[in-house]
DNA sequence: CGACTTATACTCAATCTGAGTATTTGCTCG
DNA sequence: CGAGCAAATACTCAGATTGAGTATAAGTCG
């Protein structure tokens, strides 16, 4: 079996409340792309990864964390098996160059995003349809139930994609048969696995953000607590309750004031800045979800 | 430059107190290997790691994850990169082919356990030693402390060895630079970068024990409550408050009673037995750390 | 039988959580 | 220029969770 190695980047930033992530578009498709390089000679995987992404797209690299390695035999190829070793990276928004742009994460995943509630369309549509694929499968119902339950566990973003794709309930899974789609699917299908991998992003995300300060390099160097909870929400996918958010960061010490203010309509908010000390003082570090 | 793709496996077993990997021996070599296979034609990566585990060892695989895919350039050679995916697997431990045999965790890691206490070894060695390493340097110190620091992590399992590598504080290391250890070096060596795998492992099963019902791949059908407790202490590397131990399994549900009991000395103990259910009621699953 | 060992039941204070209410403070508009 | 708005910040409170004990039960062993 013919193989090959490369490494694909999720590479995501949130821009006034919207989780985003890079998708590169190639002429032959239709479907947008995830970032991906060739194995260069550099000693390390990470160095690699942020190497190639420094180079191709130009973004400065906050973070980068590996993911997971896909190497599942090509569905679309039996001959042939592409592994693929994704990673994380966090930037801060810029300009792309032509060919990049930046897909918003929750069209990609609309079933993720929470902060107004389950959606309705979710409620009436997807749900129904998962529940009738799972029909008398105690298996498949049990799955469903934890995966889409109440409260909204943000961490199963996988589960949830997976579910979705042995459903029928992505394009992708369509394409994988090599036919067009015979029934409703749901959000903006990617490339190949391009959207497996990024549910695997947010969901490593949401999970380390309440205990690793991972907000902090996707936020600029100073900012209102009130941008840091918004791009914590924008992430979890789910709103927190103000002041215990705030409890929080301040208990935490995660936060220093910077003495100016930022006026946004209302009385005009503290800027506070990251203070990386606090990692010496291995406390919870993080900015978690329980807050509702 | 020349490549290579391996699967390797970290097989743990807990038997008696003690949690264990399977170690594979060459004879070329006086060091322990993990067990390792190339890419086989099975569809699905996870696949592949099953069957060449029930295949080489014999074992029965009741959990498989994967860990990391490690990639830097081949520490002895300077043309060849192995990337190596890694993979977790939980198996109860049973006799094995000749050539393999059950590794001590904490004869490679002697550091991370901590059930009675912090080993006067470590305490007055090995951090002192760290800390002379890092000398002047805040950014060590810094790193060093967080790892080592007081209350144990026991998460940090990849931090403390890759500070024991760069502090040459294992025999690795000087096997890295060809040359034979000139200074003291801590813990049973292994072939290449079999200890770091196996640290992550470590480290991955011990942030899975509090939200992942984990412990029940590596007990037997049924065990008594202290029998439970004392395979979460083996991994977890810390001593657990009883009453509170047992207050977290039953109000979680994790367990049912078999209405047995077993009797090693003292009041027989009631046999439970793992409730798989509990996963459909997505409660908090796992037998956390936090009960000191 | 009585000492010992382990199991199991209960208690209690401190802290953490989730959810509010109340009060400031600058801005804008009539 | 003052009323009302919008958001920030301060404080409260009940209920759950934690960490650490004490007390009692039920077998085994000499």
């Amino acid at each position: 079996m013919d193989l090959e190695l490369r490494l694909d980047a999720v590479i995501v930033a949130v821009t006034d409340g919207a989780p985003r992530l890079l998708g590169v578009s190639d002429p032959q498709r239709a479907r947008w792309s995830l970032p991906s390089a060739t194995l260069s000679d550099e000693a390390t995987l990470d160095r690699a990864v942020r190497a190639a992404i420094e180079e191709q797209a130009g973004l400065e690299v906050r973070y980068v964390e590996q993911l997971y390695t896909f190497g599942d035999v090509a569905r679309r190829s039996q001959d042939h098996r592409t592994v693929s070793i994704a990673y994380l990276a966090l930037v801060q928004e810029t300009e792309l160059l032509v060919g990049a742009e930046w897909l918003g994460y929750y069209d990609l995943l609309p079933w993720e995003d929470h902060r107004s509630g389950t959606s309705p369309m979710i409620e009436s549509t997807v749900e129904p349809l998962l529940i009738s694929w799972a029909g008398q499968s105690d298996e498949r119902l049990a799955r469903v139930s934890v995966a889409f339950g109440d409260p909204f566990d943000g961490v199963r973003v996988l589960d949830r994609y997976e579910l979705m794709y042995e459903a029928k309930l992505v394009e992708e899974w369509w394409a994988d048969q090599r036919v067009a789609a015979e029934s409703p699917v749901f959000g903006e299908p990617m490339h190949l696995d391009g959207r497996r991998i990024a549910a695997t992003a947010l969901g490593r995300i949401r999970g380390k953000l309440s205990y690793r300060p991972v907000v902090f390099d996707l936020l600029a160097e100073s900012f209102t607590l009130l941008e840091l909870q918004r791009c914590v929400e924008a992430l979890a996918g789910v709103r927190l309750h103000k002041q215990n958010f705030r409890r929080l960061i301040e208990r935490a010490g995660l936060v220093e004031g910077t003495g100016e203010r930022a006026s946004h309509g209302g009385r005009p908010a503290e800027l506070f800045r990251y203070r990386p000390e606090v990692q010496l003082e291995r406390s919870r570090l993080g900015v978690g979800q329980p807050y509702r």
